[in-house]
DNA sequence: GCTGCAATTGAATTTCATTTTCAAGATGCC
DNA sequence: GGCATCTTGAAAATGAAATTCAATTGCAGC
């Protein structure tokens, strides 16, 4: 599936992984939690992947780097690392959590494909700006705002013309 | 739960609710499906309702009216009216799908309590053009977008704060 | 470097919203 | 009105996510 990204960084350097695992880190010791190969491993391999990730995709990805890691913990894990900051739910409402990481990226929003599910990534300041306005306007302390646009993208487009035709 | 809303019109008029159930009944025709009791009243509960319904709300308010409608049918009905645009769904991705019909309503957005559920409306052209802008960027056909805002409102901020004091 | 206790793990189970199934009942075209 | 077809709703199935629990592991204090 083509996920088309806005990011300036090509790739995760060897430099970035090491400070998200001390953000994991530090968060793990102010509430209490331990370090474990588990955690780190799935930071790791969630790091390492441009995709929007469902934890089935991520539980594949990490399983080839250490088989006995279960499900579970990549559910657990995963909301350590929303929680910390490194990771954020995406939702394309088709009723799979998706995760993408958040570490030194952008604000961004998303425009998915109705028909093949590929996504693309878009750049708005105007949304941010949005957020504030009107949770001032009506006494919200704002968190966060969610946008997505559906469509039908070029490639999908020409498919169901050429169908027709 | 609060839930304020942008709209003209303050209640549902005898007229809209027969305009309503023809455009539904034209919808039936049209995809070769039948009128029902059960269709008529579940539109017609839903139209008088002014909240964001959860099915299992829905489902409450329809057995009020007759005791013997099954769940199964709210679902399947609700489906029906999304399908011609009489309803819309609203994900507040709290896991639970919401409706809010969409007759002779303002394109609007949401601004959702991640504390106590309650949400207000609000209306703003941007979203609207940001989309075309997006869509027509990467060649995309858009259908339609979601963008919602998720905060603490005023009342719960207060709370938090009494509490900690 | 041990010890012990609390946190973690993962397989299995449970939960819960939604969907599907299917037999009995309703609808509407002829 | 007859009859094919759609609808209904209770029950069962589904599937993503959460929970349980016994075995395992991390780490703070010695």
């Amino acid at each position: 599936m083509l996920q088309k990204r806005i990011d300036d960084q090509p790739t995760i350097s060897r430099q970035m992984v090491r400070e998200a695992q001390d953000i994991l880190h530090r968060h793990l010791k102010r509430v209490g939690l331990k370090q474990t190969a588990q955690r780190d491993a799935i930071l790791r391999t969630f790091l390492e992947t441009r995709d929007h990730l469902s934890t089935d995709e991520l539980h594949r990805l990490v399983q080839k780097k250490d088989a006995r890691i279960g499900y579970t913990t990549i559910y657990r894990t995963l909301k350590l690392l929303a929680e910390c900051g490194l990771a954020s739910e995406v939702a394309f409402h088709d009723g799979i959590a998706r995760y993408e990481h958040q570490y030194n990226r952008r604000s961004h929003h998303h425009m998915v494909c109705t028909e093949c599910g590929s996504s693309v990534e878009f750049f708005s300041q105007e949304v941010g700006q949005l957020e504030q306005e009107i949770g001032r306007k009506y006494h919200y302390v704002t968190t966060r705002h969610t946008f997505q646009i559906y469509g039908v993208c070029e490639d999908c487009g020409k498919q169901d013309h050429a169908h027709r035709s």
